[in-house]
DNA sequence: CATTTAAAATGAATGAAACTCATTATACGG
DNA sequence: CCGTATAATGAGTTTCATTCATTTTAAATG
């Protein structure tokens, strides 16, 4: 809480700011955002209850603060985790199990999106950020030629994320750990399959042939709906 | 509001609390839970507002109320549409239609599941008992040999319900309309293609042959970890 | 440094809504 | 028709989010 340079007024401010923050973020992944105070928040930054409203207008935007940054962060972090080299399966799978294994850690956080007033556009902006990572790798893939260049590729970004959150409250529900399996088979299903999960690499090609092929049968059936390639989605 | 019998008190009873409901579905639906003044509720259900509090503890078990019984008659409609005699494969089309479409419909209601109480089990029975409808066609199908007997059915209701909860979200947030192809194109992933979808009639078979060596190929990746299919989740 | 001026922070006061409960109205059995 | 029990009422209470007059801190000036 104050390991951070306060030289600068910028410093500072910005130091206050994320403060409040951590402190917002913290009792709403405790007590929910309707049970938090404001005036517990402030208390846990240690700062007044007027105080809060400097930096956020309310309660609202405080909490589409909390959202807003978590999201950037995942975002940031997806990038990391994502080797530029691997094929893109491989890094589907990279993104899938840092996804699923983020949603699952801060499960409270995530929740929370859903009462960052779902109405306000340009809220949910960092979420649709983040998606875009899908597809940026499933893009690649394209003009790598390691994917059809009809990949529907919005339509396949909503059964990757859809299946991944729906599956992540499964798990929850039933109080059971992160599952490595659900993106295997998630990519089994999406992009066909392959012997890049089975552990040993037996077969040091992770099979390309089948991702063209699967990819390519299921493309038979898409009607010519996708509009949502292009990138703005959530 | 008064087209229910007044007659016995039980009627009476349960005719004020469904005039409850509908009042507070109505308005939650209009601004939202935190828009929604329980004064409002209480007047457009021509009740004082002290009413509301005998029949629900408070606002949240109001919302609990509402959300409840939309999945209840969800539950109702989906078993109506799905025809008994179909196929495994036109049968979750049938009931991948009839839930796009009526989520699309009813999307106010569906975001205000995730409102109520998160965290409080047995709030959600009823979403759990929706879902359970997947699992009896799939299992269904298993009896009657049209899918595997190791089918993961756990696994791929994940799938199946978080692919249109996340596509019906898409469609929201770009404002399209229901787009039948989103059910269409799912299942050609889950269960592999087929021509049932194509309009035309060509082949009169729905082919099995794919939905089974779909399911098969997919279950090659699959690891032991399908401890759903029993069916409870969400 | 002292002094002025501007920016930040404070927390008591305000207002809006959820919720309670003493009172009143309604239904029902005898 | 009366007495009792059950249901309904809405004025009053309580709990916060939000505001804003006042105070504190920082920056600028000479």
């Amino acid at each position: 809480m104050s390991a951070t340079p306060r030289h600068t007024s910028r410093a500072r401010v910005e130091a206050k700011e994320s403060s409040i923050l951590d402190a917002a973020e913290k009792t709403f992944a405790e007590v929910g955002f309707d049970g938090a105070k404001v005036a517990d928040i402030a208390r846990a930054a240690s700062v007044a209850e007027g105080t809060v409203y400097l930096y956020y207008q309310n309660k609202q935007d405080l909490l589409a603060g909390v959202v807003g940054r978590f999201w950037t962060q995942l975002t940031l972090g997806a990038e990391a985790a994502i080797e530029p080299d691997a094929t893109t399966r491989e890094q589907l799978e990279q993104l899938g199990q840092y996804h699923l294994n983020s949603i699952l850690d801060q499960f409270e956080v995530v929740s929370l999106t859903y009462r960052a007033r779902p109405q306000q556009e340009q809220d949910l902006d960092q979420v649709r950020e983040y998606v875009r990572v899908f597809d940026r790798i499933m893009q690649r893939g394209v003009d790598r030629g390691e994917l059809p260049k009809d990949t529907p590729i919005g339509k396949l970004r909503d059964v990757f994320f859809g299946t991944l959150e729906f599956s992540a409250r499964t798990l929850k529900l039933r109080e059971r750990p992160y599952d490595h399996s659900v993106v295997t088979n998630l990519l089994a299903i999406i992009v066909g399959s392959s012997d890049a999960a089975s552990g040993a690499p037996k077969g040091k090609e992770p099979s390309n042939r089948d991702l063209m092929n699967a990819l390519k049968s299921i493309k038979k059936h898409l009607k010519v709906t996708d509009n949502s390639s292009s990138s703005d989605s959530f």
